[in-house]
DNA sequence: AAAAATTAGGTAGGTAACCTACCTAATTAT
DNA sequence: ATAATTAGGTAGGTTACCTACCTAATTTTT
């Protein structure tokens, strides 16, 4: 191993353990960024199939666990934000839906992200910006099957 | 804007989100990764200023507050791994050195830590984790100064 | 030199975002 | 009918942080 290989290796660990901790952002006060997730989980199902998310979708979606996901709908129910609606089909399974408050903090979140994101976007360039979103994916990818690193929920 | 940037947006966010829990590994067992971090600042202090690190550099270097510092040099000190020592300059500072154990401990996990990401870069080839170093880089630096988030321990 | 301010580190207790182990009710397979 | 599986929930634990507040040592100000 050379030189200038031990310098990359070494930059790109500190950027990776930098990244790692760039987030605890509250896109809205009161409400957290892993119910946040739950709530854009729950809109995507009522976009696309037209019904509420069942826990174990919900749970597969974010690559956590069910009573993760469990404990984050309790919350997000509490505050008003999402119900839970009993499935005609299979009683075993339950259907979370979208407030009607629930609705209205997800649109005004949704902004706020996007348009973070958005600005770095526009920030890179679009150039730069498929650049990083391959290089990212390859990363993430070579990590996910060549490491012993254990990933997030990964049962897939 | 228009669909594209759209898009590209959306899979950033995406691919940020997941980068974010990509972590979880515990390079060697009974060793918290918090913990591997002290251990590098309290080498890395050893090798550039010949003696042990006080809390503050600690603080400062991994951008945490300094009783999560206290606490993570505790655990350590239980386990063996490190010793607290008065620094004759000034009596409030401790120097916290590595003892043999942690010396040793400290090498085996790092030979680990690198071997994983410098698979990483010789998989990507020296061209595009260049170009990975600098996306990143630039992302970093744009989300730290233009966005409401907040960072982990900002405060240089 | 005495009082005030600052600095280093520690203690207590809290939070977010996860997890595992285990449980019940409903459904499906044998 | 019985057994296995699946959906969801409960209880309690862990990691990696944080804030508020405290004491002891050192500096600065008067």
């Amino acid at each position: 191993m050379d030189n200038v290989d031990r310098e990359t290796t070494q930059k790109i660990m500190d950027l990776f353990s930098r990244f790692r901790r760039l987030h605890r952002a509250c896109p809205i006060p009161g409400i957290k960024h892993s119910e946040m997730r739950i709530l854009f989980g729950v809109k995507k199902s009522l976009k696309v199939h037209g019904c509420g998310a069942r826990i174990s979708d919900l749970s597969r979606g974010m690559r956590v666990t069910s009573p993760t996901v469990t404990q984050l709908v309790n919350s997000l129910e509490s505050s008003g934000l999402v119900e839970r609606t009993t499935d005609p089909q299979d009683r075993r399974s339950i259907r979370v839906i979208l407030t009607k408050k629930g609705e209205e903090t997800l649109q005004t979140a949704a902004d706020a992200f996007f348009s973070e994101f958005h600005g770095l976007v526009k920030h890179l360039g679009e150039e730069k910006s498929q650049q990083l979103i391959e290089l990212l994916t390859e990363s993430f990818n070579y990590l996910r099957s060549n490491t012993p690193t254990k990933f997030a929920g990964e049962t897939e």
